[in-house]
Order: structure tokens, then C-alpha cells, then sequence
RNA sequence: GGCGCCAUCGUCUAAUGGUUAGGACAGCGGCUUCUCAAGCCGUCAAUAGGGGUUCGAUUCCCCUUGGCGCUACCA
């Protein structure tokens, strides 16, 4: 039975690599029917930060990554560790150091200067204990430290294969401190083997660590786990992932607006991929269970880059509205013809015209449910005005629910606009253009009853071949009087939600000002 | 400094002892019922350098270079 863990230090927030190698432990377990836990590892009680452990479980939960047993929590098993650490002292593979902070201190000072690796001089290794009993006993601080064995430490690295560390270069580790807490190694260990892990995946920044860890199985007598070194998260600049160059945590992300999808799939491809000439790179988290495989994970570190971010979060925004979408037609008119014609992009098509329009409300009604508090009162007087208008710039809500306001304005209040809107030199719009663009419009405009996008669209495209322009020399003056903006939506969904009476008041109006 | 890890387009990456080295993001260009956007199509762009092994290496080996990580009573 397969069983990882993930196992972050409470000291803030997830962050986005803790979330990446969260995501590879969860998915390596799922995929081999396995079992992973969460265990937090708060052993270092200067760096606890209140809520930290409540933030971290809440984010894990609303990414959707599930722990099967756990939260452990490392500060409630310290007396496990000190009967653990007593072993190592009583087979003499530990022992007690009496040296204080600024011994330490100066030791490595000695040892730089004189461009040695700064390591432990060993000097309390074999003190008798006649001595530590006295000391002791005056009470002396004290840490425990690992003696490390000076031989060649190999073992097979999951992702980087065969890698070895010559124990002698290794410092006699703290594995007890003074304050009565394990530190990490110690404590890593200890619960890896009593929680029965059997894979250990972590970040690349353990790599150096691991004969010491190592050291310590054997020490025990156990069995070590798999190891699997993750490569890291990236600055821009390739420095190891940090707060100074960005946002790094995984809220920061949850609050910008990203999906859960999105910031799981975006992660998961981030030093990782199915291979096999897989070109899809949509997953979700289900399809990553199935897809993931530890061989495939890469060497290299990865820079987080937030442009594919972006594309990631919009493809999934699209994904997941199509789908509510397809829903909710369906449910109106089960023989509602769907039709997806461009990538992300669904036609419905309706047995019966009440069906049409009554999707067009739903669909209204939800992405008003998107933007509802930022939007004025006073626009819902017209409700299916209101609905219809959403409609229209629904691509703009899914890309930014606070920029609604922005673009629906002009919908409910025309502002005043230069002549020069009117015109558009590129496609050969001058003011005479635009005054009988305008003009012929509107004379098609009156004599249209039954308005609809259909209807419009068929109209002015009459207008078009009877003037015999280009498309761009009608629309754009009309477009433009509609809107009175430089960018909107197109003409016919402007005339169709505006309605007749309102769109005709705005094209005279245009048409005023020449 | 010591120890270790790593190296394909700007970025994320695919593939193979023999390919026009593929895809995606970004960029650029174009297309569409007008603008922005979206979408679609196209385009630019890479095997760090040097030695080997081999008929042939980007792929295997070595060296160099570069990048990164670790080097705490932090994790």
C-alpha cells in the first residue's frame, strides 16, 4: 500500500509550491490506489503563526485536494521524539552538545576565514559522563546532535536517479533543540517511518538533506521510504520561488479571481506533463489523477509564469460557464440543438422561439448573479433590458465580473461623444459617410417590426447592398451612435437590447450632431 | 568557499541513436457581419560550448561554462 504525505511548517500561508508538491503527493497516492496524509510540521515554535494551520486546511480544501488521515501535528508528539533520540543517544549514534550559540558562532567564523566548509568541530562527541551529569545537573542547555557516520551515502533518487553524498562533508545535525523540540530531521524521520510512508516527495531544496535522513533510518534500524526530489518553483529571474519577486501564496491567486482548476492545472504542468506526445494540456483534477506519473516528472525547475496562468484560468472560466450553460438549456428545451463551432464557443439552437427567450433570461439572470452588488439599482427597472445587455458583453463579465459596470453603461446612459466618433478614416468613414449611413439606417430601422438579432442583422446587411458600401462604412456610424463609445458590442446586439424606439432616439441624435 | 542538483524556442514542454526537432503561452501578421475582445489561420523562435563513443548524437559518456539549491538549536 502506497502512502505519502504531504508535510508543510505553518509559518504563513500555502504556497504555491507547497500546493504543487501537496498536488504531486495527493495525485501519486490516488493513482496507485494508495493513501495521503497531511502533517504539520511546527516543531519550530519561534516561527508559529497564528492561523496558519486553520489557512492551510481551508486552502487545501478549497482546491479540492483530500487527505485520507491526518492533520498529525508534530508539536503534540514531542515525547515520541525524545524516547525516539534516547535510542540514538544510548547506541552512541547521538549525543548531547553542550556548546553555546556564540561558541558555535566563532567556531565558524575560525573555519570560513580559513575556507573550510564550516562544520561541527565534534568537540562535545565523546565527553565522559561524569561530565555531562554535572552539567547537566547545573542545568546547562543542551541540543542533541546525529553522529554522522563518514562513509559514502547513496540512494535512488525517484525523479534524479542514482545520487550520492560523502558523509564526511555532513554536519552532526541538530536533531533535539534545546528548547525540548525535535528540528526537522529528526522529526521527519521519526513520523515517516511510524506513519508508514512509503514514498517521500518533497521539494529539491530536501535533496542535500536526505543522507542525514538516510543516516537516521539507519541508525533506527529501519527501513527508508522512496525518495522523489520535486524540481523548484521559479522566479523570473530563476532564483528559487519568492514573496519579494510576487505573489506566492496560494490565497493571493484565490483572491486575484483564479479558479481552482485553473491554479491546479496550471501547477500540475509546471514540471510535469503526460507525455506520450499528449497534446491536450486541459486537465482537471479527476483527469490528473488518472494521467500522473512520478517518471515524468522533470529535473529542471520550472518559472512560474503567469501568462499561462491567465490562458489556463480562461479556458477553465469558459469550460466550466459552457457547461452550466449546456446545462441550462438543455433543462429549458431538451431539444435544444448545441452546436460548438468554434473552440470554447456553443450555438443553441431552440425548437421554439419562448425557448430562446427564456434561456436568454437565465443566462442573463446568472451572469447578473456574477457582477450583482456592483451594478446601480436603477438598471434592474428594465429587467429583460438589463438581462439582454449582460448577454452581450457576457465574454467581458467571465474575464472580469468588476469591470461589468464599465462596459454595460452606455447601455442605460448615453454620454455625450465628439462628431469624430462617427468617422473612422481606416475604413473610410468621413462625415458625409456617416450622415448617410446614419440616414439610410434609420429608414430601414423604422419599417423593421419584428425585432430581433435575426431581423436586424438580415436588415442592416440590406442597408449594406443597397448602398452598395462595405460593411464597416454602415456599422461603424451606427455602431458608434448606439454605443457613443469607441469599443462595444456589435450593432445588432445594440439595436436588439436597446429596442426600437431607443435605438432610432440614438441614431437621430448622431445624426444632430452633423 | 564546500557539497549537490540541473541544462531543448523568451516561457512551459514533446520526441528520437537517423524527424522539416512537435505542441502550448507570449510576440508578430492575417481572417471574420463594423470597433475592442474572443475565436480561427499563419509566422518568428531552441537542442549552452568542447571533446569522445558511433556509419550517424540533440539523445549515451567526459570536460567546460552557466544556473540553481543546501551549507542554522528554520523548515
Amino acid at each position: 500500500m502506497i502512502r505519502t504525505r504531504f508535510a508543510p511548517s505553518p509559518t504563513g500561508y500555502l504556497h504555491v509550491g507547497g500546493l504543487r508538491t501537496a498536488l504531486y503527493c495527493y495525485l501519486f497516492a490516488k493513482k496507485n490506489k494508495g493513501r495521503f496524509l497531511l502533517r504539520i510540521e511546527d516543531t519550530d515554535r519561534e516561527r508559529f503563526v497564528e492561523g496558519a494551520l486553520e489557512n492551510l486546511i481551508d486552502t487545501l480544501a478549497w482546491v479540492g485536494i483530500s487527505y485520507d488521515e491526518g492533520p498529525y501535528i508534530q508539536s503534540q508528539r514531542t515525547e515520541i521524539y525524545r524516547e525516539h533520540v534516547q535510542k540514538l543517544i544510548d547506541s552512541g549514534q547521538a549525543y548531547r552538545c553542550f556548546c553555546t550559540k556564540e561558541r558555535l558562532d566563532e567556531m565558524r567564523e575560525n573555519q570560513t576565514k580559513m575556507k573550510m566548509a564550516p562544520m561541527y568541530d565534534r568537540k562535545c562527541l565523546d565527553l565522559p559522563e561524569s561530565e555531562i551529569q554535572e552539567k547537566t545537573k547545573a542545568g546547562e542547555k543542551f541540543v542533541v546532535r546525529q553522529k554522522m557516520p563518514y562513509e559514502l551515502i547513496k540512494f535512488k533518487d525517484l525523479i534524479r536517479g542514482n545520487v550520492q553524498f560523502d558523509g564526511k562533508t555532513i554536519d552532526d545535525q541538530v536533531l533535539m533543540k534545546s528548547d525540548g523540540f525535535p528540528t526537522y530531521h529528526l522529526a521527519n524521520v521519526v513520523d515517516d517511518h511510524l506513519m508508514e510512508i512509503t514514498h517521500v516527495i518533497r521539494g529539491e531544496e530536501w535533496l542535500p538533506s536526505t543522507p542525514k535522513h538516510i543516516a537516521l533510518y539507519k541508525a533506527f534500524g529501519w527501513q527508508p521510504p522512496e525518495f522523489a526530489h520535486l524540481p523548484l518553483l521559479l522566479n523570473a529571474d530563476r532564483s528559487k520561488l519568492s514573496k519579494r519577486q510576487g505573489d506566492v501564496s496560494v490565497e493571493d491567486y484565490i483572491k486575484k479571481g483564479y479558479l481552482k482548476e485553473a491554479i491546479i492545472n496550471f501547477v500540475a504542468f509546471l514540471g510535469w506533463n503526460p507525455g506520450g506526445g499528449e497534446e491536450a494540456e486541459i486537465f482537471s483534477l479527476e483527469e490528473l489523477e488518472e494521467a500522473f506519473s512520478i517518471e515524468k516528472v522533470h529535473k529542471a525547475g520550472a518559472i512560474f509564469n503567469l501568462e499561462k496562468l491567465d490562458w489556463f484560468n480562461w479556458r477553465w472560466k469558459k469550460r466550466l460557464f459552457n457547461l452550466e450553460l449546456e446545462k441550462i438549456a438543455k433543462e429549458i428545451d431538451p431539444q435544444v440543438n448545441i452546436t460548438s463551432g468554434r473552440k470554447d464557443q456553443l450555438n443553441f439552437v431552440f425548437s421554439k422561439p419562448e425557448n430562446e427567450k427564456e434561456f436568454i433570461t437565465t443566462r442573463g439572470k446568472k451572469l447578473l448573479a456574477m457582477c450583482n452588488n456592483l451594478l446601480p439599482k436603477e438598471y434592474s427597472s428594465d429587467e429583460s433590458k438589463l438581462l439582454k445587455a449582460l448577454v452581450t458583453i457576457e465574454e467581458k463579465i467571465l474575464k472580469d465580473p468588476k469591470e461589468t459596470l464599465a462596459h454595460l453603461n452606455f447601455y442605460f446612459r448615453l454620454s455625450d461623444y465628439p462628431q469624430e466618433l462617427l468617422t473612422h478614416v481606416k475604413m473610410g468613414v468621413d462625415l458625409n459617410r456617416a450622415a448617410a449611413s446614419l440616414k439610410a439606417g434609420k429608414e430601414d430601422l423604422e419599417k423593421l417590426e419584428n425585432w430581433n438579432l435575426q431581423t436586424l442583422r438580415e436588415t442592416l446587411m440590406k442597408t449594406v447592398s443597397r448602398l452598395g458600401v462595405k460593411n464597416g462604412q454602415i456599422f461603424w456610424p451606427l455602431r458608434a451612435a448606439l454605443s457613443g463609445l469607441e469599443f462595444s458590442p456589435g450593432v445588432f446586439e445594440l439595436a436588439w437590447v436597446l429596442g426600437k424606439e431607443e435605438t432610432l432616439k440614438r441614431i437621430e441624435l448622431a445624426a444632430n450632431k452633423i
